[in-house]
DNA sequence: CATTTCATGTAATGTGTTACATGATTAA
DNA sequence: TTAATCATGTAACACATTACATGAAATG
């Protein structure tokens, strides 16, 4: 009966903001919580089996019949109650640090390689962050500010994330020219206050 | 045969640094690619017996006996190979974000508690990253100094993501408390030029 | 006196991905 | 004419988490 999972509560709070199709959920909760619709489909049905979703049958032409699910008071509830309770720790899966912890076994020329990669990926993100505020600029008449403040600084969290893995991409791509992986190529200052740490210039 | 996962190979970039046994592997993955002990152990028996892996029993007073694992030449080719390959896409899954997502449905209050709780998490990552940091500086032998290069630069990421996303916590703070989430908070220049993919409203 | 650290394993369950299935329309 | 977009679904498999299992030593 509770066994709502996470991707059930991103799946609530994106219907929050607004009623959508499977498929236009797919897009959206990328930005939250990334799921296939093989996922998402048998998931809207145990869903709305447990009323916590309704959806109403939406006849196209030209295009396939679509369903436009909307969150339920049931639903809306669930979800409240969950976003009061702090999250857990957040996974993060990325080959790319595997590869990069094994760099000192490339040569100079694949470890430039794999971090231009990762920069030409990054402003690739960056773009995109753009483009998406740019497009919730256009459209901020008031009724759907509000709602769509969280989806905006989420899209300004990625933004700034992005710019600062470059940043660092950068700065490791200068230590690999300059050939300073053999020695303290990281400058650190002991400070007596903080309790054993150093900090960092 | 050939079907060795990206945890595997996490394994194997671990064991290319230091040869480790399977408790310590957990911590070391922590960095790279998290893995719980359950899932650790039989993989390390797989690998062993695909020749990838071998281990010695190391006998304990005091403790429990344990098994060293070192990465064999066969393992370490699998590795090289592995890693001159460009790496698939990151994924993260954050049950902040979903929260952060539904923040309109919060009283500012509840919405502030969310914000100054991952401040609080971040400051605990950064304290982290330094103790880490220092930790190394502490053991700058030339020898291992190569090989921790990449140890390096990951918790030097780690430590700057993290100081870039209180920087963004702040900012929401302010957001919140100034209660701009109905007009215009963010300022950014609007990109018309760029080839315009389609966005979602 | 309770929790954490060390140390390794299995079993059951839950979550996520890939592949299978269908099919019209539109843009490159 | 090839691919992408729209649109929904199932089945098989791969991957990850939780719980079960044991137990001594050290720390608070």
């Amino acid at each position: 009966m509770n066994d709502i999972n996470t991707l059930g509560y991103a799946i609530l709070s994106v219907l929050g903001r607004k009623p959508c199709s499977g498929y236009e959920l797919v897009q959206y909760l990328e930005v939250v919580w990334p799921a296939k619709h093989s996922q998402i489909y048998p998931l809207l049905n145990k869903m709305e089996q447990e009323e916590l979703l309704e959806y109403e049958h939406v006849e196209q032409i030209g295009k396939p019949n679509k369903k436009i699910y909307s969150i339920t008071e049931k639903g809306k509830e669930a979800l409240e109650n969950w976003i009061a309770v702090s999250p857990s720790d957040p996974i993060h899966r990325d080959e790319f640090l595997i590869k990069v912890y094994s760099i000192w076994l490339l040569e100079e020329g694949d470890s430039l390689k794999l971090i231009q990669d990762r920069i030409r990926n990054l402003e690739k993100t960056i773009d995109t962050q753009l483009k998406k505020m740019a497009e919730l600029e256009k459209n901020k008449d008031s009724d759907s500010m509000s709602k769509n403040f969280g989806r905006y600084i989420l899209i300004d969290r990625k933004f700034r994330l992005a710019k600062e893995e470059k940043t660092w991409c950068q700065k490791v791509l200068n230590l690999i020219k300059d050939k300073k992986l053999n020695f303290p190529f990281l400058c650190y200052v002991s400070v007596e206050g903080i309790k054993g740490a150093s900090i960092l210039i």
